[in-house]
Formats: C-alpha cells, sequence, structure tokens
DNA sequence: TCTGGGGTCCTAGGACCC
DNA sequence: TCTGGGGTCCTAGGACCC
C-alpha cells in the first residue's frame, strides 16, 4: 500500500486529499510513522522526529495513528489477496508476498500483469486507497519491484533481466542491508550490487559474518528461493512506552513496568499464548537502551509472574539518573500453559485484568485525569452538527472539520469547548460508502 | 523540541552435558 | 604432569524491517 497511513487518513479525510499529510507520534517525543507524498516533498520521511518534521513541513496535517481502522482496511486487502493464492505471507499492515504460481496463475508475463492490474483496481475500488504490485520471479525481487512501483503502479521484473537491472543498483536496494552494512560494505569499497556480488561469498562473510555474509552473496547474485510462508507463529510479544519526560523517581519507574507487565500479559492471552522468557526493555535518559531476561521454568501467561519477574529484572539496573522508556516482553512462546492450576488460580483471584484498550487515554500528568483528550485526526459526533474529526485543540478548545470520507466539498470548521456536551469521541467512519439495499 | 513501537534474526560467550 | 569436541540453552546486544 502506498504511504498507507496517511492515504487512510487521506481517504476518510476529502479536505486532506492533495495536502501533506504526516500520521505519528504528536507528542514532544513523536516520530512519524508515514508521511503522505506530499509531506514528502518537504523531505518528511518516516522515523523521523515530528519536531522536525513540523519544522520542515508546518503546514502539513498532524495526526495521530488510528491502528483499528488501518487494521480493518488491511484485512480489505489482504481478503483480496487470499482470492488469488491459498500462500499469502503477510509482512506488515500494508505489504505481502504472495505466491502466484501456488494460486494457479500461468507463469507468463502478460497473464501475471493482469492479475496485478485487475488487483490495483479491486483494492482502490473496495478500500478507497491505492497499492502498488511489483511482480517476479522470488521474493527480493517481487520486494524491489514494489518499491519501484511506489506510488500507484506495477512494475514486471522479467526473468533473466534480474542481474541486468539489480547490478548498478545501490546494495541499500537489497532488502536486509541497512545503514550499518552499507557502511561496512562501503569502506571495503563495496557500493552497488554488482561489486557485492564481485566481492565473492568468501569476502562478504570475512565483512559481515556468516549468515549475513552468505546470504547477501545469494541475493546480490539473483539467488533466492525463499518460499512464501503463509501462517508464522508469532515469538515473541512485547510492549513500551517511551514517556513524555524522563522518569527518576523509582517508585514510578516500578509501577510503570508493572503497568507494562500487565499490558503485555493481556495482549498474549488476547492470542492465547503464554512465554517462558520474560523480558524487561530499558532506555536511559541518554538514549543508551539495555535489556535484561530471564527465563522461567514453565512458560506462563500469570500477570502476577510476569509483574514479578520484571520487578527482579529490574532491581538488577541503574535508573537514577533518569528513563526515557521501559518495556516488558514475553518469548519462547508456547500454545499452552504447564503451571500449577492453584496458583494459576489463586493469582486469577487477586490480579486486576488489563485487556488492551479498557482504559481511556491518560492525561499526561496522570492525576485526576477527567479531561477528554481530543487528539488530531480523531473521529467525533457533534449532536447537531454530525461526524466530523479533530483539527486541533489546545487552550480548552477544540477545533472539528464536519465531512466524512465521502463529502464532496471540504467540510466546515468549527470550534467547541473541550467540555461541550453535544461532542463525542466517534468509531471510524468505513472509507467507501456502504451501498444501501445491496443485501451485504 | 532529536531519536516510536512491534517484531525477526544473528552473534558471541559462558554454563552444562556427553 | 596445559590446554578435546561437539551440542544445547541462556543471556545481552545489535542490525534490520515496517
Amino acid at each position: 500500500m502506498d504511504a498507507f497511513y496517511a492515504s487512510v487518513e487521506q481517504a476518510a479525510k476529502p479536505s486532506l486529499r492533495g495536502k501533506p499529510v504526516v500520521v505519528g507520534g504528536i507528542g514532544p517525543r513523536g516520530v512519524v510513522a508515514t508521511a503522505s507524498y506530499e509531506a514528502r516533498v518537504f523531505g518528511v520521511h518516516s522515523a523521523m522526529a515530528t519536531a522536525q518534521a513540523r519544522r520542515l513541513c508546518p503546514n502539513a496535517a498532524y495526526l495521530t495513528p488510528r491502528f483499528s481502522l488501518y487494521q480493518k482496511v488491511s484485512g480489505v486487502v489482504m481478503g483480496l489477496l487470499a482470492e488469488l493464492s491459498p500462500l499469502v505471507e503477510p509482512l506488515s499492515l500494508d505489504e505481502a508476498f504472495v505466491d502466484l504460481e501456488a494460486g494457479g496463475v500461468e507463469p507468463d508475463p502478460a497473464a501475471v500483469r493482469a492479475v496485478g492490474e485487475r488487483l490495483r483496481r479491486d483494492i482502490l475500488a473496495a478500500t478507497g486507497v491505492s497499492g502498488s504490485v511489483g511482480l517476479a520471479g522470488s521474493k527480493m525481487l517481487a520486494k524491489i519491484a514494489s518499491e519501484q512501483a511506489k506510488p500507484d503502479g506495477l512494475v514486471l521484473i522479467e526473468p533473466g533481466t534480474e542481474l541486468e537491472l539489480l547490478g548498478p543498483m545501490p546494495v541499500r536496494t537489497i532488502p536486509g542491508v541497512g545503514p550499518a552494512t552499507a557502511e561496512t560494505l562501503r569502506r571495503a569499497g563495496i557500493h552497488t550490487v554488482a561489486e557485492t556480488a564481485e566481492a565473492g561469498e568468501a569476502e562478504l562473510v570475512r565483512l559481515l559474518g556468516k549468515a549475513h555474509g552468505a546470504g547477501l552473496h545469494a541475493l546480490a547474485t539473483g539467488h533466492d528461493d525463499r518460499p512464501v510462508v503463509a501462517e508464522r507463529d508469532a515469538k515473541s510479544v512485547s510492549v513500551e512506552d517511551t514517556f513524555a519526560e524522563d522518569l527518576t523517581d523509582r517508585t514510578r519507574v516500578q509501577l510503570e513496568l508493572a503497568r507494562l507487565a500487565d499490558r503485555c500479559v493481556g495482549r498474549l492471552r488476547a492470542a492465547g499464548r503464554s512465554g517462558r522468557t520474560v523480558v524487561i526493555k530499558v532506555r536511559r535518559y541518554d538514549f543508551s537502551t539495555l535489556t535484561r531476561s530471564e527465563t522461567l521454568r514453565g512458560p506462563t501467561d500469570d500477570p502476577a509472574v510476569v509483574r514479578e519477574a520484571a520487578a527482579r529484572l529490574l532491581a538488577g539496573v541503574d535508573t537514577t539518573e533518569g528513563v526515557r522508556l521501559l518495556g516488558v516482553g514475553v518469548s519462547g512462546l508456547a500454545d499452552y500453559t504447564q503451571e500449577d492450576l492453584f496458583a494459576q488460580a489463586a493469582a486469577a483471584e487477586t490480579a486486576p485484568e488489563a485487556e488492551g484498550s479498557a482504559a481511556p487515554e491518560r492525561t499526561e500528568d496522570d492525576g485526576a485525569s477527567s479531561v477528554r483528550r481530543w487528539l488530531p485526526g480523531l473521529d467525533v459526533v457533534h449532536r447537531e452538527l454530525g461526524r466530523g474529526w479533530v483539527q486541533g485543540s489546545g487552550l480548552g478548545r477544540v477545533t472539528v472539520r464536519f465531512e466524512e470520507p465521502w463529502s464532496v466539498v471540504p467540510g466546515r470548521v468549527r470550534t467547541f469547548g473541550v467540555d461541550d456536551p453535544d461532542l463525542e469521541p466517534a468509531e471510524p467512519v468505513p472509507l467507501i460508502r456502504p451501498v444501501v439495499g445491496s443485501g451485504c
């Protein structure tokens, strides 16, 4: 999908179409998740600090992510992919490999291209946002082709043309080659895919280690027979929070870690899993990051057990100079729990349930949090004016633009007090208007 | 007003075992 | 009368991806 989160927001908010849109963390330490192509012109890109994006592109709309909406749109797209083949491997909400051969598509360029073009039409019709398609004989090439196809395009790499195409490209083009690998190769005088191939496997292994070196050599010489794998079980579950301000109070650090442990277990249980290894992550004031882990005798999904393990691990970490981020994870996942049933039953009586989205947004100071937070981008409904979305808020007021995905003209803007009883948060509206009487 | 959150895979050293 | 060789598990850290 093209600039996925930003595209979904533009589809949902007609007044933002054709305009720079940045979706990501809104707070002082937020980063950009996705920038629309209009915002990229200004140099805004993913993983950039939102503060820097604001300097580069002050007129963009800065929106908080709405993952539940993106998940719904993703589900529709994945459903379309499933119609093409039983072998679909999602990489994220907005990207997947499809094994067309397993779906019975003729291995003929014209036939394959037709399937890709039809898919692109279907995605747009079903979701209101565009996707790009890369078609090739291997995962690596298909991925590179899809990158080249963006935005809103299709690229087919015909068998036999791979090496000619790949050779002159920077080695960073190859998936798995990031900044560190590229720098190591650059110091060895290797810049392009062709130069990587010429270096030879032994040299790459010497530079990068056994697995990475051998793997890169294979890819650079066009060898990639990795299969498309349909469903892979998660191997770990983790949650983490960056705090608006560094935590220095040890008791507060312990409290936040316990909360994270509960959230992590909530997600673990929701997935019907349990795990044996508990990991905590601490990022300090200076961004130095460490992890500590402990492996239990058997898998658990007991919040008290995870909380206690996390607390033990924290005991060995110095946090006096300030904590920027805390995280809790569980790995070594199993589908079942083989813990003492007594202990589980006892814990179930005392442990507070901490399932995902139960708690409403907390205010920053964590005080008496009766104040509603109107985060930019979220949908609202007004008793008289109908559906709209938050453009911004502050100084006790919230500004709303009243429009829906299918509004023809940009909606009107109105400002209210944050406590206006006529204004309520609302669920996202579907991007494609439901057809009345369609029988669906 | 620098630097999110959720993952995967790999490496390397030490413990432990046969 | 120095130091084996493999295998697995655990821990910590790092690169990379979206």
